[in-house]
DNA sequence: TTAGTAATAGTAATTATTACTATTTAATTG
DNA sequence: CAATTAAATAGTAATAATTACTATTACTAA
């Protein structure tokens, strides 16, 4: 992988915010230093990131969102204002304590969990 | 709500497979009772059926499946296969029991919690 | 039976993302 | 250091899933 200024910026753009930013957000602020930046360039490169483990993809609806936190958590979306919330795994044991434990009302719980099936083993 | 054939075919065919499908996948079928149904016909009425909650969504990547089964459940999808395998909230407190109870390798667990958070109380 | 209006078919528009290609640029080597 | 090479980029076009629009059709209630 050859250096370049564009992925080491939007790589420090990324890892510099927990808001769970979209690709669309991130190439808005990497046009703040580099103005004449490509799009596809953010999209690439944020896939480059991810393959390096630097940062995950978040599916929130039908639009992905980037995450700087790599470790393993969950997270509560708001369907008001649509923030996404990091919890830790082990916090969401049982979701009916989320609600005493995080203020936060559940109205559908959604969790895919991805692997190989039986049927390729 | 006014009774219309094409809602009554849809609602049959989403409610007589268990395969998670499409909107495509949804058209298709519909066209063979009905072959000049229109696409923007099924996904309305696919809005209105999830919103009489009748069925519900499933959000899979970046795409959305149709899902006849309401009741609280989550899903195994496979990375070969693309297949959603539905399990039963109780058999997945642990994800590490995943593995010996379904014969499924773990590699991503994605859980999104929806609802409204402490700033809309 | 007709009048009113919800629902439809067909098409256009939108949104998020990926693909393509000529040009630029980082790294390598003589 | 200058020339070479291939990866990365900018700009644009294409794609895929979904939603919006509009003239026409068809339920339903009086």
């Amino acid at each position: 992988m050859r250096y370049s200024h564009q992925r080491e910026t939007i790589k420090n753009i990324v890892l510099s915010t927990h808001s769970h930013p979209t690709a669309e957000w991130i190439y808005n602020e990497t046009k703040r230093s580099i103005p004449r930046i490509s799009l596809g360039t953010v999209y690439r490169n944020l896939k480059h990131l991810e393959h390096e483990g630097l940062i995950k993809t978040i599916h929130d609806g039908n639009i992905i969102r980037y995450d700087c936190n790599t470790s393993l958590h969950d997270h509560l979306k708001c369907n008001v204002c649509g923030d996404l919330i990091d919890i830790n795994k082990t916090e969401i044991d049982v979701s009916k304590n989320i609600k005493k434990n995080f203020n936060f009302k559940v109205t559908d719980v959604e969790m895919i969990i991805s692997g190989t099936c039986q049927k390729h083993t």
